[in-house]
DNA sequence: AAAAAACTGTAACAAATGTTACATTTGAGT
DNA sequence: ACTCAAATGTAACATTTGTTACAGTTTTTT
């Protein structure tokens, strides 16, 4: 690992230790690489070390039982793949997880961790800290999936991705990513955007989004 | 707190220490007691301190923007309330938490809990190990509204409750709380349970379900 | 035992969403 | 500039779920 993606890591950076290749060199681990388009890690699989993605991107799906994919999201190195699920008493993994390109993974036996989090306060409170984020990101997820229309989706996950409310913004998906992401038919959710669109309560142009009428939209909350 | 409800919480049970009077003296901390039916967090209140629940129980709300009520769970003494935001760089509670009864809750602040964390490595260990148990119920409750069909998310439950299929099994919730739980209105989640009885999938006396048809309930996900 | 409250079953109807299918537009690659 | 694949718009119709209302049942309280 580089130390400019040892810096930027969630649970690595600002360990404030004098030599990071001779903690790195300490540490007692396994690097394997994976080619694009494979399937890693399969939901329910044990989970009885960490699994840091340090080079690449994967993919992490949840698939309901009714065989639906719930996307859940990207994740880009350097990142650890689900590191609470390691401290869990019924350690499975919750989701699948697919390589998008060929990625490096350094797998760390569970031990090794705790050794770290004993030895260093930092590593400590950034494994925490990554934890509640985590916590918090699947958090939002089921509030998302708890409103139950789709215009109250839309309106939702567009007031969270704007920045502020009177300018428009970029929205980096497609229409079929978001109907994933809200976990409704794509059809559906264009005929939402469409109505919101000829109610004046938006504007879209291609990816770039506006809400005309602030108002309004906030209705859809009501 | 007494011995017992000591050594029964998730966090500071099985210490391995001397003395936990003398534990618990050394900890800086407030206790305060509540009424029932209060509500003593709200979500989106910052959360800079670890509320102990050490008397009664409570109950945790999410609430939708649409005013729509997403019950979570009912949390009994001893038990941590949402651990894992005390670390998150967002420090806000993604909940309502209303008392049931009156209830006592120990106060103790962050830095406190990471003296204990890095003098004990049991706490810490217990610590990780809670909050991992929480993302996975998160994680589990993600998987339950994510499934679209009102039919799928009873067969999904009651396959997930049901420790032996072929045997009757209790379910301690009203229709209505089922309702809640699965984010859906109380007289179709009562249609689509009697739907089920009558085409002989499951069957249903009081409180009392049985899984009559593995396969058709297992059809109910495809 | 009677009364009240909570819970359950169910029906008619409204509303939202899914499904399928196809036309149109956009974007990428050549 | 042309071609092809992907993305989007949209319409008709089917299906599911929500809403409201009320009657019957069970449980709790008095």
């Amino acid at each position: 690992m580089k130390h400019k993606d040892f810096d930027s890591c969630p649970i690595c950076g600002n360990l404030n230790i004098e030599d990071e290749e001779a903690f790195l060199d300490d540490l007692k681990c396994t690097t394997k690489v994976y080619p694009k388009n494979e399937l890693i890690i399969r939901q329910g699989d044990v989970c009885d070390a960490l699994y840091m993605l340090t080079l690449g991107s994967v993919k992490t799906e949840m698939i309901t039982e009714n065989g639906n994919i719930l996307g859940i999201e990207i994740i880009k190195a350097p990142r650890p793949l689900a590191p609470a699920f390691l401290f869990s008493d019924n350690n499975h993994f919750p989701v699948d997880i697919t390589t998008l390109e060929e990625v490096e993974i350094i797998k760390i036996p569970k031990s090794e961790i705790m050794r770290m989090m004993m030895t260093n306060p930092d590593f400590m409170q950034n494994y925490l800290t990554h934890n509640a984020n985590r916590t918090q990101f699947l958090t939002n997820r089921l509030q998302l999936l708890s409103i139950k229309t789709i215009k109250g989706k839309i309106a939702h996950y567009l007031i969270e991705q704007a920045q502020d409310t009177t300018k428009p913004f970029h929205i980096n998906r497609n229409q079929s990513e978001l109907a994933e992401l809200f976990g409704v038919a794509r059809p559906s959710l264009a005929r939402s955007l469409s109505e919101m669109v000829q109610e004046g309560i938006i504007s879209i142009n291609k990816k770039e989004y506006r809400i005309l009428d602030t108002n309004k939209i906030k209705e859809l909350f009501v």
